[in-house]
DNA sequence: ACTTGGCAAGAGCACTGCTCTCTTTTGTGG
DNA sequence: CCACAAAAGAGAGCAGTGCTCTTGCCAAGT
C-alpha cells in the first residue's frame, strides 16, 4: 500500500468522524451547528476542522449529500411486492420510517434552505434518487399497462413534462409524470408537516394518516 | 388621552418598527437574524431592543404570529366565485401568492423548526386560520350536498377526526375532515417545494404545475 | 420639589466562524 | 538512515453574536 492512500485513508476517516459528529450535534443544534463545538468534541482545535472542511457551510453541504444519499438508499432498497400501488405505498412508508428515524436530516433536506446557501452541483444527483424510484414505479406500470393516462397536458408545461419524462421514466407519458411529480412533493410534504409540527395536538394516529394521504395520491396518480 | 395610553402606544409604535425591521432582515438573514443587526439599522443600542422583546426567539415568535396571520387573513379575503372546487382552487392560488411574495416569512412558519424552539400557545390560533379555510369550503359543500363522501374510516383515526370536525366543520364527515387536512399539507409542501427549490432546472411553469396539482386535490376531495 | 418607573446606552461575558502564524508529525526520496 | 517537504494540528486573534448588568436620563405623578 502506498504511503499516499495511507494519509488518503486516513484522512477520509477524520472527516468521516468530523461528519458523525457533527451529525449528532444537528440533533440539538439543526442547521445551525457549531463546528467549534464539534471539534471540542473531537478533542481538536476548531482551526483544525478546517483541513478538511473549507467552512461550515462545507461540512454542512457534505451533511446534505450524505442525507440524500441515505434517503435514496433506503427508497432504492423498499420491497417489491404486490401491485404499482402497493410498491408505490411501500415506497411511501420505507421514505417516511428514514425521516422518523433521522428527523433533523430530513429537515436539513426538506427544510427551508439556509439563506444565501446555493446548493452546490454535487447535490443534484444523490436528491432526485428519492423521485427516480416513484418514476421507476410509474413507467413498470406503464409498461404494463396498470396505469391510466388520463386526460393530456398541453401548452409548454407538456413540454418540460417532455424533458423531465425523458431523464427520468422514458415512455411514461407526461401527465404521469406529473402526477408522480405531485405524489412525491404531497410525499415530502406529508412527511415535513408530521416532522415539522403541524400535526401535534390534532392527530395522532400519524401512520394511519399518512397512510390515507399517499392512498389517494396513488388514485391520483391512477394504478389499477 | 392620559399618559398610560400614551406610553403604550410609542412602545406599540417602537415595537412595530422592530418589527419591520427584523422582517427585512429576514430576507438576508433568514431565520437566525441578528438582533444586534437590527437594533444598529434602528440606531439604538441592542440592549435597547430587550425593553420590547425579551430575546430573539421572543421576536421570531412576534414575527412568525404575524406571518401565520397575513397569509390567513389572505385566505379569508379569497374569492367566493364559482362552484366549490373554483373555490378551493382560488383558495390555494391565494396562498401562494401570498407565499411567493413573502417568501421568507412562508419559510419562517412551514420550513425546519428552529431546534429547541418550542412554539407558544399564542402560534395555534393564528395558525389554523388557512386550514380552516378548507375545511369551511368542504362543510359548504357538504351541507349543499356537493360532495362525495367516499369510502369511510374506521379505527382511532376515526375517533380523531371527529374531533377535528367538530372544532373545524362541525356537520362534515370524518372522511372529508381526512381529505381536507391532505389537501391542505399538499398545498403547503407544493408551495415549499417551489420555494424551497426542489423544482430548480426542471418546472419554470411553476403556476400551471402548482393548479395541476391542486386540481388533483381538489379531485380527491370529491367535490362534484 | 421629589420620587418613581420606563427607556436607552455602554461595558462586559461567553460564544461563534474564520484566518493567520507557528509548531509538530509523518511519509518518502536520496 | 536521514534530511526534507508536505500535511496536520495548535494557538492567538479579529469581528461578530445573544444576553446581562449597571448606569444615566427624562418625563409623569404625588
Amino acid at each position: 500500500m502506498t504511503a499516499a492512500s495511507i494519509r488518503a485513508r486516513v484522512r477520509a476517516e477524520m472527516t468521516d468522524e468530523i461528519k458523525a459528529v457533527a451529525r449528532r450535534h444537528l440533533a440539538t443544534d439543526g442547521a445551525n451547528l457549531s463546528l467549534r463545538a464539534v471539534a471540542r468534541d473531537l478533542g481538536m482545535a476548531s482551526s483544525a476542522v478546517y483541513r478538511y472542511f473549507a467552512s461550515r457551510d462545507d461540512l454542512l453541504t457534505a451533511l446534505i449529500i450524505d442525507a440524500y444519499n441515505a434517503v435514496g438508499a433506503a427508497a432504492e432498497e423498499s420491497p417489491r411486492t404486490g401491485d404499482h400501488a402497493d410498491r408505490f405505498l411501500a415506497l411511501c412508508h420505507t421514505v417516511r420510517d428514514w425521516a422518523l428515524a433521522n428527523p433533523h436530516e430530513w429537515a436539513l433536506i426538506y427544510g427551508s434552505p439556509v439563506p444565501g446557501y446555493q446548493a452546490p452541483r454535487d447535490t443534484v444527483e444523490p436528491a432526485i434518487r428519492v423521485i427516480l424510484q416513484v418514476a421507476a414505479i410509474v413507467r413498470d406500470a406503464t409498461l404494463a399497462g396498470a396505469v391510466e393516462a388520463g386526460e393530456p397536458i398541453t401548452g409548454p408545461l407538456l413540454a418540460e413534462l417532455e424533458v423531465v419524462a425523458e431523464h427520468t421514466a422514458p415512455g411514461a407519458p407526461p401527465q404521469l409524470v406529473a402526477r408522480s411529480m405531485g405524489a412525491w412533493i404531497h410525499l415530502c410534504g406529508a412527511i415535513s408537516a408530521e416532522l415539522f409540527g403541524q400535526l401535534n395536538n390534532t392527530i395522532d394516529q400519524r401512520r394511519e394518516f399518512f397512510e390515507l394521504q399517499m392512498r389517494g395520491e396513488a388514485a391520483t396518480i391512477g394504478f389499477r
